[in-house]
DNA sequence: CTGCTCAACTTGTTGGTACAAGCTGATGTA
DNA sequence: TACATCAGCTTGTACCAACAAGTTGAGCAG
């Protein structure tokens, strides 16, 4: 029942590969070439049993490993579908504007801008700071900290978590950071209206697999990663505010740019 | 066989999940919560059916729900155990030195300043643009470019995958980008001491599921995404490099300074 | 004591069966 | 015609059995 050798691929080839593994190859190949286009149907695990002479557990132990990868996509009754992609990019650097808006203002611009519809769901908390956040605000861990937590839709579609948490000294200096209501004219300008300037920052990307939280809040499949930005802001003595972003990783990109880009804006005038 | 109600989780409270989403759910709380702490092995597949008075097939089901997560790993003969991380922190941003060596000599630094030993293994080529590379270029995608392509490793773990691409017309006014050998002095600076500066960049950061090939060099397991960093560098008349840089995710983390932060590097006097 | 063999563990692979549950279009009834 | 029902497809869950193959340590032969 189980070899690794004297086995015959699909196309006549010797392999020692695992049947479900040659399964997973042949059917990626025919994918990444284009006999399936993004958004198309495979064939059904039975007619794959008949193509691969294989049984039902095997298709579908490749199956799992295309979704792993992310190239793929199941729904029971409708099949499997070659996943699509549709990268929305992020500029994540602009220094022309240090004090840009970042809860609401900036997302709802770009994603206006595009042509898309925004949306999203707002909420605010007093929480212990967790220590991830404590060492970047430089307070203690479990210290109370404000934390206005949004959860952002492009035409209905879930996009990304923002979880923005301000140290507890900043409270007295900006009560309306404790406000549930959104800040109109962005938490960056009203704290900068209040003499506490946002002068610089530091951003840390990291990506991981979601936690089922996060696949629950982002509606993430199999095989789809996380992308982590996480942002901490400086006044001109200490940090102010640390924004933990987490992004579904196949519908964003970042982006930074650095320096003297006049060669790349010129020639691109669209 | 198959029941979605009246099911008895294993705490002994009802639950719709199917039984392999509990068994994650438990091993996943056990683990987050500590009692398998990073590096501990997880008890064995018929154990685990004890525990959960299931069958085989089941359990590895949640196991391997737990490995897509990243959370475990397994190997044959050795069982299950819980990974763990070490990140590496990559410094992207670098205002006052624009034209710092790219190939080899950041790396290099960075790495041993962590105390940590880097090797690498190094080739060029001359090939033809892929269309990604060739847009950021703005040359005609399948032209001539030549490829520096770099595999690194830190104490013999492979780390990332870097692959540096130079456009034609560059080749006449800098040859020796096409010796098969390091550039001692670095490329941008050899570059620079022939008048093509480079003076800004724009990057792109993305994750993704590793492709087998990047899985392959990598030598990523299940549940571990790739960072993948896309800088392009411009003189100060058009795009002279496109660097795409791809790193294990559960290994590595980018960091961007921007602005004013010496309320951040005041107070960390490490 | 050294080194080899092998039993007894581990996970990996492949086959099978059965039924649950979601989706769709055909069918039949009002 | 409008609508509910259901057969027949799909994937999802759960079980069983058997054998392959990697790892380790006990135990035996030299």
């Amino acid at each position: 029942m189980y070899q690794q050798v004297d086995r015959v691929r699909h196309d006549g080839v010797m392999s020692k590969q695992p049947k479900y593994h040659q399964v997973a190859d042949v059917l990626r190949r025919d994918i990444v070439g284009g006999a399936y286009p993004p958004g198309a149907r495979l064939p059904s695990e039975s007619e794959l049993q008949e193509r691969f002479e294989a049984s039902r557990n095997t298709v579908r132990a490749g199956l799992k490993l295309l979704a792993s990868e992310g190239l793929i996509s199941s729904s029971q009754g409708l099949g499997y579908e070659v996943r699509k992609y549709e990268v929305f990019e992020l500029n994540a650097s602009r220094f022309e504007n240090l004090t840009f808006p970042q809860n609401g203002d900036s997302y709802t611009t770009d994603v206006t801008n595009a042509g898309r519809r925004p949306s999203q769901t707002f909420r605010v908390e007093m929480t212990p700071t967790p220590e991830y956040i404590a060492e970047r605000l430089k307070v203690e861990a479990g210290s109370t900290s404000v934390l206005r937590f949004c959860h952002r839709f492009v035409d209905d579609v879930p996009w990304s978590t923002q979880a923005t948490h301000y140290p507890e000294w900043l409270i007295s200096k900006a009560p309306r950071l404790t406000e549930p209501g959104d800040i109109a004219e962005g938490t960056t300008r009203y704290m900068a209206g209040l003499g506490i300037e946002q002068v610089g920052y530091h951003d840390e990307i990291a990506t991981r697999m979601p936690t089922p939280d996060e696949a629950r809040l982002l509606e993430i499949g199999a095989g789809v990663p996380v992308l982590l930005w996480t942002r901490t802001g400086y006044s001109e003595e200490r940090p102010i505010r640390c924004t933990i972003t987490t992004f579904r990783g196949d519908l964003n990109r970042m982006n930074y740019e650095i320096g003297d880009l006049s060669a790349r804006s010129e020639s691109e005038p669209q």
